[in-house]
DNA sequence: CATGAATGAGTGTTCATTCAT
DNA sequence: AATGAATGAACACTCATTCAT
């Protein structure tokens, strides 16, 4: 009864490390001390590893959890049945966004992509997190000139070209909305 | 006459440095021990740092090395004042026949692209090994969608559709060349 | 209610390491490796840095603790109000008994005496620890000739003095008492 | 016949390396490396060995040198059959000016007087060149309250008193001629 | 003899992980 | 379960000395 405030919940704690080793990715790459992730995250180092048992398992469930988060900024609100030009865009639009919301998640996710910790499965589950992304654009590929390109080459290129608009956008954070729309118009006329 | 020269630096230890570096990063990634390096290339701890001052000197070095090679076979045999569909995809194709052809190198390069200990300068550096190959894109860029376009982007999108081209090349090598003009006729479109 | 405690740090390790440290510096000078220390400690060489932070650290610890120590054993039993020849006389002996008791340790601070890696903040401390010496030392030397010198260059003269008789025993120590004495006349008439 | 210019002597060189090791151990202590020490004395790294055959010969050279040379400007100007109070007086001057005139010189002997390099016929021959020195200090020991002590023992006095003396010489610059006397004036009651 | 590149054992320190509490 | 001290294998880099030239 008198538990109005419940200590910290696990789930929180666990955020908490993923959080950190978010951060911590950003100013110190793939090679930030495991204690460092705890300090950032307030926990002891030794807890740390109630949560995940080794390091590389800490990030492989943070790419995947990051990767996931990014595809389901993408596409919200969009309804996957209906198709047009102004939906992909809308969906390129969330995508951008919630990369230059979340600088420090995109620039740690560019990390974890090339990591060697990242298992084979873990890059297969974060594909498979991509795939609600992928269904929209395969609608617009089936019609045009890539309608013989295997899907995972275009969504490759996609990606890249995502990457690259993302990149720009942060360079130059005064013309973000013109490279996003640029960068949409390219991928536009890649695919159509 | 310099007839008493001590022991001169040997070119070819500095090559075989670089070349076990760049086996050694594809297979244990950038935190590969500069020990394991000097093992690779047949030399002992100590002397790789005859050649390299700091592993992080040896990244950089190698990052521009690789950069550099990269650029110069992309443009390899291709005259710059001339200028044509057909001059632009026999520079991609140079440039993916690179990357097939030593795929060591471009997973290193992968890797090195994004590693802290590269310098802002060796990036910059490396960025004017590109240049010539960004010449040849520009004359296609000024005539198409995207002369209103930073170059810098434009530059951006092109690296990245050839890495997502290079990686799907090599993932699938049976149609390996069905994707290098895949991928080429995909930026051809996103530029004219 | 501290039912969940982890490991507690264990002061006797790292009085351990202390001692275990005096005992090398004494062998093989200041350049002793940490983990010689430590095994001469019986424990893991990484351990030794959970106890001190650097080599320098563990130096200064040790300086500053062996001087405190050699400072309390001088003046052991002897009541700082009184003063005369024979107190004075008295402290002289702890002194120089002490150092004859732990050779070890006196030869192992000569050693840190001249060592770069003692912080002034270190010397001043052991300045201070030294204090209660100095101000047995006072008294005399108000009264004598010595009443226009800087203390701090009288403390630094009796010091050397007590230094040099303490070499001079631990060569010949079979006269060992003789040279206390003939070290303490010495002193004496200096400062009366 | 063009040999206006000879090129340098194999002495100077020797000594340009004992200089520069004088130098480089004051400022980096006795882990200075052989190679700064080169660097310093402007030759290549590897003709340092080709002086010394090791670092602690150099060191144990450095060392006699420096030793000799002090007790050398001690007696400088001072007839060894006469004896006073007043020639005492003016060895005293001359040693502590010395002192004073190569601070760095001191220093450095400060530290080889505790290096473990230093081997005990080093350490014998130093002691052989401080002779003529004690000699001097043997007529009024005879005479006084020490005789009966150990000549060996009061020369270790003799010379702690003077260590004492130059470091607050060096503290206190300003003062130094008062310190010089009241040092000497300490020692005179010392032994008389 | 002189040189400076080459050598490889050795160093202080880090850090993922374990484990006594 | 939670903690934080303990562990020991690595690691990047140094340096006295060697040796090909």
């Amino acid at each position: 009864m008198l538990l109005l405030m419940p200590r910290v919940r696990r789930n929180d704690k666990r955020s908490a490390i993923l959080a950190a080793a978010t951060r911590l990715i950003v100013t110190q790459g793939l090679s930030a001390p495991t204690m460092g992730i705890a300090k950032e995250a307030s926990i002891p180092n030794g807890s740390l590893f109630t949560y995940f048992p080794t390091k590389a398992d800490l990030f492989n469930q943070l790419y995947l959890e990051l990767k996931t988060e990014m595809a389901a900024a993408a596409i919200e609100g969009v309804q996957e049945t209906e198709f047009s030009q102004e939906h992909f865009f809308q969906v390129w639009r969330n995508w951008m966004h919630w990369a230059v919301a979340f600088p420090e998640k995109r620039k740690a996710l560019t990390q974890l992509n090339v990591s060697d910790a990242i298992t084979p499965e873990t890059h297969a589950a974060a594909h498979k997190a991509m795939r609600p992304l992928g269904a929209l654009m395969e609608h617009c590929r089936a019609a045009g000139p890539m309608s013989k390109v295997p899907m995972g080459f275009v969504a490759m290129l996609l990606n890249s070209a995502a990457d690259a608009t993302m990149d720009f956008m942060r360079k130059e954070p005064k013309h973000a909305k013109k490279h996003c729309k640029d960068g949409f118009d390219a991928v536009w006329r890649m695919m159509t």
